[in-house]
DNA sequence: TAACATAAGATTGTATACAAAATACAGTAG
DNA sequence: CTACTGTATTTTGTATACAATCTTATGTTA
């Protein structure tokens, strides 16, 4: 059923890291869904390769909350409540803030032009109607603010948060409603940052999460039936 | 060299769980030093048990920034130098601050209780002179705090985090000019729980986080030399 | 038919075996 | 003495084998 699932090789990476990109992305994506059992001797016969890798992957899947693991039954692909949503949201908000509010002190006047290109770029890629770029491009535009803090441990916190909730983001952006609001949001962040007023670019990332939370509830209440 | 490594085979856990819990707390308690390398084959014979689960418990270990792995050369315990604690420290004071606005929202009466408790038995705790009293009772009062947030994913990350710090911690409690700044920043900040006073108790957490940098730090530096 | 016991099969847990890469080292050429 | 090269050793990467546990199916009894 998951015929999508196959090996990239390109990279001489250890198998355990290819594993663990390719059932973390089949996760994100979807086609692996919550609740489904990760096998370790399907999965190995379906990527060509032995248990060993699987079960690494499967234990940095784990500590990722991409999967959770019950003692000799076996690995299942997390699920997200809608209550689980709200935790992490919560959580993104607090860091988000701290994020624009760290890059107001340290961005550098080229990050703050890059900011800019890639706001304009997720405003081009919106008119595409391309998901694939939309999500892409809005990921790169906060990227930037991201990169902009320094601290490699927050950045890892961040996308981690993200990640988390990528499977309802491209479905969030298929909705072109949404689309004029999450533009004037960025240019605000934009602007926000470019003139380095914390309380306002605060306020801004706030609403920018806070707006996202109805939208991606509603859509996770109608998944649970 | 390390021969306080012992496994604990009480429960009935995988053992890969029992490698990773004997592993992280010897790395916490410093008795594997930053920049260690953690041989399979070594460790597989200190602990008698074969590579699967040692190998199985590292890339949890990974997982916890509590081990580095380079491809094909091993893993080596992880460093921290001041800059990591200072990002660490910077992440946890917004998520520190979270979690007490939100406990003021949500703390049930009991839970006041507990905190009062826990309060008291850190003060007599500190009259023991038992350093491992000390940092228990201190965990215990914080842990109220984040129990009552009711988020399960905040109360994770905030214990990981202060566990990056745990080796430092006790250091920090070695010295009695600390203990009664810490007393007074416990009381307060119970204070204001009580109160349900957010911005009073903002404040109050967040100093209590930043009197830890300095010295934190300094014992970094010493470290490092 | 329902409840249960039991055996067969499937699945995870752990150890071991073998392959590939990295490292250490000895010897040699310059 | 230094730099290099080839070899031996160590260490990690991956596959496989065997054991323990869990699941499922089957059949038996009430």
């Amino acid at each position: 059923m998951n015929d999508q699932l196959e090996l990239n090789m390109d990279a001489y990476l250890p198998l355990r890291d290819v594993v663990f990109n390719t059932l973390r992305e089949a996760i994100l994506r979807g086609d692996l869904v919550p609740g489904e059992r990760l096998m370790e001797l399907q999965l190995a016969a379906k990527l060509g390769v032995s248990r060993t890798p699987i079960r690494e992957a499967i234990r940095m899947l784990e500590q990722e909350g991409l999967a959770i693991t019950i003692p000799r039954k076996g690995a299942i692909v997390a699920g997200m409540t809608e209550k689980d949503m709200q935790d992490v949201l919560e959580i993104r908000e607090a860091l988000e803030e701290l994020s624009v509010q760290v890059a107001c002190d340290k961005i550098t006047d080229e990050e703050v032009e890059k900011l800019q290109r890639n706001m304009k770029n997720f405003e081009h890629s919106l008119k595409s109607g391309d998901l694939k770029k939309m999500a892409l491009a809005d990921v790169e535009f906060h990227d930037v603010i991201y990169q902009a803090t320094d601290n490699p441990k927050l950045i890892n916190m961040l996308n981690n948060l993200r990640e988390q909730m990528y499977r309802y983001r491209v479905e969030y952006l298929k909705n072109p409603q949404n689309h004029e609001q999450l533009l004037k949001e960025h240019e605000a962040i934009y602007r926000g940052i470019m003139e380095k007023d914390k309380d306002a670019v605060t306020e801004m990332i706030r609403r920018h999460i806070r707006n996202q939370v109805a939208v991606v509830k509603h859509m996770i209440r109608e998944q649970e039936k």
